[in-house]
DNA sequence: TTATCACATGAACGATTGTTCATATGAATG
DNA sequence: CATTCATATGAACAATCGTTCATGTGATAA
């Protein structure tokens, strides 16, 4: 599955063998690939994205972030752990409630472009 | 879970009750934000992003693009069987080769506002 | 301090996902 | 036609992921 096994390669006539030479050295940095998916990793769960959406134009805490989803506060407390170890939303203690809120505008246009996507 | 379980919502203080049937309504459609997610499910993983880093700037065979990524053919073209579905690339045969290559220009700004905010 | 409330977290189970292997399709060539 | 080559696809297994349940933490108030 590696490159030099014959098996798995292209013969001469397809691999354009100077594309390839060519493509290799263009590609970002493996490690950032991963970290990039590693972030979409993260719009990826429709529970996620609803959160998102509800801190849209609010900053809510979790309490009503988990009544207006119906879900469960222990669910979208985990949730909301990674949403913020991928700098997606930022928190805000006042005494025992903890808000929460968009992290920046990044996040606003990343969603905004998905949606295009999908609406078209 | 749902509404109405009185050991999961928060009391009275603390769910803010005219900030919740404000929210509601104002959430896109529960199926969008479902097909949402299910858009970034499909950044969210490395080689398919590797994929589409290979795409970025040519128009590649699927051949090459298991080359140039060290892979097998058949895990390339499950994933891109993926990213066609989900209309991210777009396929053109040419006897026996098909030709691969971004579907358009919302992919690219995708990619670049996700590759911004990794690298903040 | 003790009790209560809002939130966080660890373990575990079920479900989803990506790769591999084997095989099938579709196009060109002899 | 039969063969070869590039690509597509189905089944199956290992690994990852999201939720639930139980419990822990931090802050307020009595």
């Amino acid at each position: 599955m590696l490159d030099g096994n014959g098996v798995e390669r292209c013969d001469e006539f397809c691999t354009h063998d100077d594309l390839i030479s060519k493509l290799r050295p263009e590609l970002p940095e493996e490690e950032k690939l991963y970290d990039l998916a590693e972030l979409f990793k993260i719009f990826g769960d429709s529970t996620r994205i609803r959160i998102l959406y509800v801190l849209f134009k609010a900053e809510v805490c979790v309490c009503d972030i988990a009544e207006v989803l119906g879900m469960t506060q222990s669910a979208i407390s985990h949730q909301l752990r990674l949403l913020k170890q991928a700098k997606l939303v930022r928190s805000r203690r006042e005494g025992k409630t903890v808000f929460y809120a968009l992290a920046d505008d990044h996040v606003r246009t990343i969603l905004g472009q998905g949606m295009e996507h999908i609406e078209e």
